[in-house]
DNA sequence: CTATCTGCAAACGTTTTGCAGATGT
DNA sequence: ACATCTGCAAAACGTTTGCAGATAG
């Protein structure tokens, strides 16, 4: 139930709950057009944007400029290579650990954050 | 001193380190230019990617997917409002703050990392 | 009947790439 | 000479927008 949210959006948080991994918007809409629900791409990143300001949905760049997408209660942060891309999830958030205190002046409202670790990976560490 | 770099690289570190604020690839190419010191904007591209692996240079994304860049020692975050896309620094790193014990699994260096958080600011929060 | 939502295709803006010429060793 | 670096313009990419038609209330 909900709230506040239509068809197609209920519709475009199932896939991402579903799916095992964050999905970009090219992604999710190839995705959504293979289970049968299909929809425009403008569709797609229309709704995003909607779930994102409804707090159901947080986003990451990748290093490429595309942003992948996930449910909000997932709480993931990752380890990206600055050579080849690729990002290992961080297992634990050390700011939720620590019951994130942020100063949030003048009444900013927080939906949620991004804690992106970058650098080499084994594969790409120089030498 | 800076070793390993070009003359362009330290003169693109320049132009970050002296700025107060952040700046994308675009307006460090037009501060570079009226600073007589002109330079392609591919030219700029391709330097600060090097810059970035060499560990000298760090970069956020706007919501907007432009590219900030500033200097590596510069530790900022940021409170960025989904709706108008503006975004304040967060005057302490939480990370940092409890000597960051991240786990990185199977030799990956880490250059830098971001904690982004993201929200309604102030004007923006709806009612 | 009016307001909202959709798909399509065109537009956008930033970043990247190809290439030929410049630069430096 | 040779490898590297540069500027330019074209291409690429994901995303956004305009618009006319569909849908919902």
């Amino acid at each position: 139930m909900a709230k506040g949210l239509s068809d197609r959006q209920r519709q475009i948080l199932r896939i991402l709950e579903t799916s095992s991994k964050e999905l970009s918007g090219q992604e999710l809409h190839k995705l959504g057009c293979e289970l049968g629900q299909s929809m425009g791409l403008a569709t797609v990143y229309r709704n995003l944007r909607v779930l994102q300001q409804a707090g159901r949905v947080r986003c990451r760049h990748l290093p490429s400029g595309e942003l992948l997408y996930s449910p909000l209660e997932r709480d993931v942060h990752h380890l990206t290579c600055l050579e080849c891309g690729t990002s290992q999830p961080l297992t634990s958030c050390p700011v939720e650990q620590q019951g994130l205190k942020l100063p949030t002046p003048e009444g900013f409202e927080p939906l949620f954050h991004t804690l992106e670790v970058f650098g080499y990976c084994a594969k790409c560490k120089p030498e």
